[in-house]
DNA sequence: TTTAGAATAGATATCGTTGTCATTGTAGCA
DNA sequence: TGCTACAATGACAACGATATCTATTCTAAA
């Protein structure tokens, strides 16, 4: 009943060369002729073959797993990431292992150094917050392949990606003073993300260039989410002498959470108060009115850390550092009035 | 500078004991006094021992993976989904490898199929609406052990679990028509997923069962999309000679798109009319007014089609059939009101 | 005592690949 | 012609576990 697969033997004896000539092409390592090659490439499409990953890992020390650490509660979020890691990986025959985690936890990194030596992980790919931690960071990286999204503080002996979400904030500020909006309020994103200090200051950098002083009354704290969202509009909203008339919130979720503050307030947004936010999830596409918004290749960047990961770990190059930042686009939709 | 792992020789050098004994203990398997098997697994400890997977699952022919495919756009139901199963492969010493998907690819079966050879899994996990597709199911069954989540109908002699779908929508439905509300309107979704006639079957039932006949132009067709609640929803409230005082939307998402079209065409939610949505989605709770849905066990469904999969591989028992079916629950909110 | 049989432990082959090193074949050159 | 260099190929060990089979020890019944 059992189909038998078929082994690098059996590919071998098909086409009348040793197996390690067979691994040799498997491998595209060097001094196999073209017509051997041929042959063995012939063989190997016959007999349906495909090698036997924990034989090869077994021999070569490899695992072909690369770990996804993450705690992020932005689904959206994730699973462009995973998606983008998940391109890159099938690609180059390695799978993904997803780790969940809570940032907070005290043993985060014995959690994480234990998940590594269990599964046996070739590198390891680290999401926001987690990148932003510098200390396990350094820790981890003695241990395996390290490979960092959008890491708060980016060091140059790693391998990583990241947005340039200073100037998508910095950017997306000029474009609501453009359109006549001097009085700008803004919500923060949460505290331990890297992402959250970048934006803000792209924020008053704008400020500062266009001359408008900054009034600290119009920043408020947020923590990313929907909730932190709401409650800090209504306290912006409720401020009546701060005569704003934009919000800028770090996020999405939160500019979501702005719009039903200002439902509930009766204000009408844009038409009272301008809106954006910031990520292009699909809350902001839907969101009514729609809200304008920062895009950033998520995908695309998940793509390449996993891209660089393996070739970090596939080559016995000692190029322990590379890296790339991604650009971002301001997407215009209804949430902002010129006045 | 490398960290050299312990193995099995070491452990059972360190333990005095052979390599097959300790391979007992790891194993769980009879034939070692207490004694012994304290000892040993004191040395694992000790040594920070891990079997190497590899090796096991060379030996063993086993992959210690598990498969995860899906098609599915709703971000939150399949990060409940991975969540789930995640638990209960680490749990048992199994990792997830994840295979998105297009359920409407011509050659699905022949990826699938090229996916579960290549990766060499031990289980495969299929979700709604891949776990719909007869065919697929049963070519697939064949070559590997599955677990089906929510399959349109069920068989009896697989592997999995389901809501009661049917029950669940019969029971909001009574809570409707309890509220006071005889005419409702119902938006179907999409007609490749099971859950679609489910749902759309307990709405009937209940209606009937009510005594209330059916109006078929109240029943407009949806595809579980924003979009595409919001469409049905223009075409249902469009009808000013229907009279419904409620809409029952097939998930959560259609829902939020109603709530946006209620808002275009100035009709308010829930005074005019009251709007329930289905799967309790972080979609539902955030919207304004907060809607009214159904909530499913999503993970817990997840981790159990994940344990009886394992379960199934690791025995030998030859219990192919093992199936659960998990309760809703109605979440009552503020998108309903008595008339 | 003796001995059958269970409980426990070990020796060794084996899984399917890659790494190491040896061998063969052939072209280039003195 | 004879030698070298290098490309092409192969033989065999090794990776770290489990499976199979065998050997020893212990227990309880005859």
């Amino acid at each position: 009943m059992e189909i038998k697969k078929a082994t690098i033997t059996d590919v071998a004896n098909h086409s009348k060369v040793s197996i390690k000539t067979v691994s040799r092409v498997i491998n595209n390592e060097y001094g196999v002729s073209k017509t051997t090659k041929n042959r063995v490439l012939h063989s190997i499409k016959l007999l349906n073959y495909n090698p036997n990953k924990a034989a090869q890992g077994l021999r070569s020390k490899k695992s072909f797993l690369i770990g996804l650490a993450y705690d992020n509660p932005d689904k959206f979020y994730l699973s462009d990431i995973q998606t983008g890691v998940l391109e890159a990986c099938v690609e180059n025959g390695f799978s993904v292992v997803l780790f969940p985690c809570n940032y907070s936890d005290i043993d985060l990194y014995l959690q994480l150094s234990e998940f590594v030596k269990r599964t046996n992980l070739d590198g390891l790919i680290l999401t926001p917050p987690i990148s932003d931690m510098k200390e396990l960071v350094q820790k981890l990286k003695i241990e395996i392949p390290l490979s960092i999204i959008s890491p708060g503080q980016s060091s140059t002996d790693q391998l990583w990606v990241s947005s340039d979400d200073f100037k998508a904030s910095y950017d997306m500020t000029c474009h609501l003073i453009k359109q006549g909006h001097k009085k700008i309020g803004f919500i923060k994103g949460h505290v331990d993300h890297g992402a959250t200090e970048h934006r803000l200051n792209g924020y008053l950098n704008a400020l500062k260039d266009n001359n408008i002083n900054v009034d600290k009354n119009n920043i408020t704290d947020g923590d990313f989410s929907f909730d932190s969202g709401e409650s800090a509009a209504k306290k912006l909203l409720s401020n009546k002498n701060s005569g704003i008339t934009a919000i800028f919130a770090s996020n999405d979720a939160m500019a979501a959470g702005v719009l039903k503050a200002a439902y509930k307030a009766k204000i009408k947004i844009p038409d009272d108060i301008s809106l954006v936010g910031f990520d292009n999830s699909p809350t902001a596409s839907q969101a009514w009115p729609s809200i304008t918004t920062v895009s950033q290749p998520i995908k695309e960047m998940a793509s390449f850390a996993a891209e660089i990961l393996i070739q970090n770990i596939s080559k016995k190059s000692e190029n322990k550092s590379f890296n790339k930042i991604f650009a971002s686009e301001l997407i215009f939709r209804e949430s902002v009035k010129r006045i």
